[in-house]
DNA sequence: CCGCGCCGCTGACAAATGTCACGGTGGGCC
DNA sequence: GGCCCACCGTGACATTTGTCAGCGGCGCGG
């Protein structure tokens, strides 16, 4: 009757510190542990756990895409996404990739150890607060094509690198990009990015 | 014998999580927990830790300004940085805020332990690879009227805001972030935020 | 005292960026 | 088919931004 945890995270302290916690409660036992979403699948395989803790920013794989092949290739082991900041974004994109759960990682612990438990019953667990953010943000407005010039835009590009890397003329860049701007209320392309980002648009 | 810690991490999971990985030392005794830098100094005089961790990213009062205060104005407690990345230009800064060690959540926990018992025994701890890195680094090579220029650009600003918001002509505030990008390397105002951000000369 | 570096400012110029009006395409719908 | 709409793409144009040269002032160390 034990819960079999995965537990996913790039900071090793972290997750030790994950482990610990979690250790403390009976009925859990914390049966395999990584550092990079690139690990998580082959360390599900292996452990067989019942509920996978993921955190989103990890290197190799993100946690989204490691939640969506792991859910499709181990579906015995249930998903909680368990983030540093509440981004809107990610709720959306974390259930489409499959996950049960999502908590954030300003709740406190029993929060966490109740998620688990409930996702593992077969319930879906979302912060009531971060679902209600989530429907009041909508979707993303933006085209395809504005999210690939804001994506590149974000690293520090100028707009006639942009172009060269999407294969586009310098003006049609220059228009995704006002029209992102205007789409975010922004006043600038990096206030466009900041936005964007923020709101789990890219 | 026992060593008294404070923890201060805006993340209440990381923070518990902390707690219940350091209490598993034998030596080890968490008597104060906080949210918030704001409120690690009061917590320090009522609770007399031998050692605090504090977190860098914090609300209220940030982790440096947190040791800053810490060390002057309780001398008995000694100071660990602990923050999330590794980035170069905190560790000097932290240094000068007077903290005794710095440990990088991505170590294992026994480093951790480790530096906390040395910190302890009046040794100064840095991971000797971050030390390695911050020397090659090297300080800040920004004035500091560019780093508020940046600063304020950070936040999507456009030339004209940056200048209203600090006093300064338009002219000004452009000569400004020109010397910052030719400094940083960049090629754009984003890039040159980006930069000196991510090496800690904000 | 003198030189040096940082600050604040100006003005002018080149380059990058943002805005606009416009055309083409393809999918849904009457 | 004809209409509408959203998206993609382009070029022309105004605005913003980045670069450069140079002004005076202040504080600090030789």
């Amino acid at each position: 009757m034990t819960i079999r945890l995965l537990l996913a995270d790039d900071q090793a302290l972290v997750r030790e510190a994950l482990c610990a916690l979690l250790s403390l409660e009976d009925d859990f036992e914390v049966v395999a542990s990584v550092g990079r979403g690139d690990e998580v699948v082959a360390a599900a395989r292996e452990h067989r756990p019942d509920v996978a803790l993921l955190d989103i920013e990890m290197p190799g794989l993100d946690g989204l895409a490691a939640a969506a092949v792991l859910t499709a290739q181990v579906p015995d082991c249930r998903v909680v996404m368990l983030t540093t900041f509440g981004r809107a974004g990610y709720l959306r994109r974390a259930m489409e990739a499959g996950a049960a759960g999502f908590v954030v990682k300003d709740a406190p612990a029993d929060v966490l150890a109740d998620a688990i438990r409930r996702v593992r019953a077969g319930e879906r667990v979302v912060d009531p607060a971060l679902a209600v953010a989530t429907l009041a943000a909508g979707g993303s407005p933006l085209t395809a094509r504005e999210r690939d010039v804001l994506i590149t835009a974000r690293t520090g590009a100028t707009i006639a690198e942009i172009a060269g890397r999407l294969y586009l003329t310098e003006g049609t860049v220059r228009n995704y990009v006002s029209a992102a701007i205007t789409k975010t209320g922004a006043r600038n392309r990096i206030e466009a990015v900041r936005i964007a980002d923020e709101r789990g648009w890219l």
